[in-house]
DNA sequence: CTAAAGCTTAGAGTTCGCTTTAAGGCAAGC
DNA sequence: GCTTGCCTTAAAGCGAACTCTAAGCTTTAG
């Protein structure tokens, strides 16, 4: 009945310390300790950290992720507070897709940019290809952010 | 001519001290200088800055970054180098990704059910709607993370 | 029975990426 | 001429999230 912290650090991939640190930090304040005074964590302690490491992925800082367990502590009256919490979170973890998204096309350009330098011993020979500079044209056409008023960087 | 720190912090949104600090740790050393000691950007300094924020967004830390740059300074005999970091950001950044989509799925659950929360006053009577349920067995069927195999945190 | 592993606490230290401070030079507008 | 604002440098300070240290107690394997 219940995990050892050494059993939750190895499944979750966090430290000891770092568990500690978080139920030090208002993070899981529902962990319960036997007679010897040793951490017991429950199915309900790992859920939490599944709940953590999302909110955490989501942009929030630990300070807040505190806060909404403390609104979930209250109760009923603070339902529209997590509400609007989940809501802000998707908008802003939508974002940062859409700007990863950006950032793997650049990423792609500049890949097969290198692949074609790498063949041909030399990024200028490279640059030259039409190839490469279609490539380019087909993925930064949009011209909806400064990145792409400038022109390479190399 | 070329635009001064203030100029470039006003378009790339980072402060002049953030410019100023970025240089000194070796991610803008083409920057050039006026008579009186002034910085001044070339339109090359401005896609490096572009560069810089997208290998950020991919995860790397400004000593990578400036060891890139090093790469870049380096010549052609560093094109291998160069084509393994982009291979890799790009992995990583599709990971992230991947990583950000299964996050979505569980705000947008959470979200959903704390809409039903707020309507009906509770949310242990959300949670009981078949609605709520079938909504998260839809969402969370393959059980390929630790997060599946337990309970709700709330 | 003893040693090693693993747990407890409080608190100091580390890393990253800025951010601010201190002390001062230059240039344009009133 | 003087104030305002932007520029220079070097260096100290800060917030976030750990990460480690110290000192000591408990449990388990040999």
């Amino acid at each position: 009945m219940g995990y050892s912290i050494g059993e939750v650090a190895a499944r979750t991939g966090l430290t000891a310390h770092t568990l500690r640190y978080y139920e030090k930090e208002g993070l899981l304040p529902f962990v319960s300790k036997n007679r010897s005074g040793m951490r017991e964590y429950s199915r309900q302690d790992l859920a939490w950290l599944s709940m953590i490491e999302c909110l955490k992925a989501s942009g929030l800082q630990l300070k807040e992720i505190a806060q909404y367990i403390g609104w979930f502590k209250e109760g009923d009256s603070t339902l529209k507070q997590r509400l609007q919490l989940f809501q802000k979170r998707r908008a802003v973890v939508e974002q940062e897709v859409m700007k990863l998204h950006k950032i793997l096309d650049k990423l792609t350009y500049k890949e097969a940019l290198y692949r074609e330098a790498v063949a041909l011993g030399s990024l200028d020979a490279a640059m030259q290809k039409p190839e490469m500079q279609a490539l380019k044209e087909m993925l930064f056409q949009k011209p909806d952010d400064f990145d792409q008023l400038v022109e390479d960087e190399d």
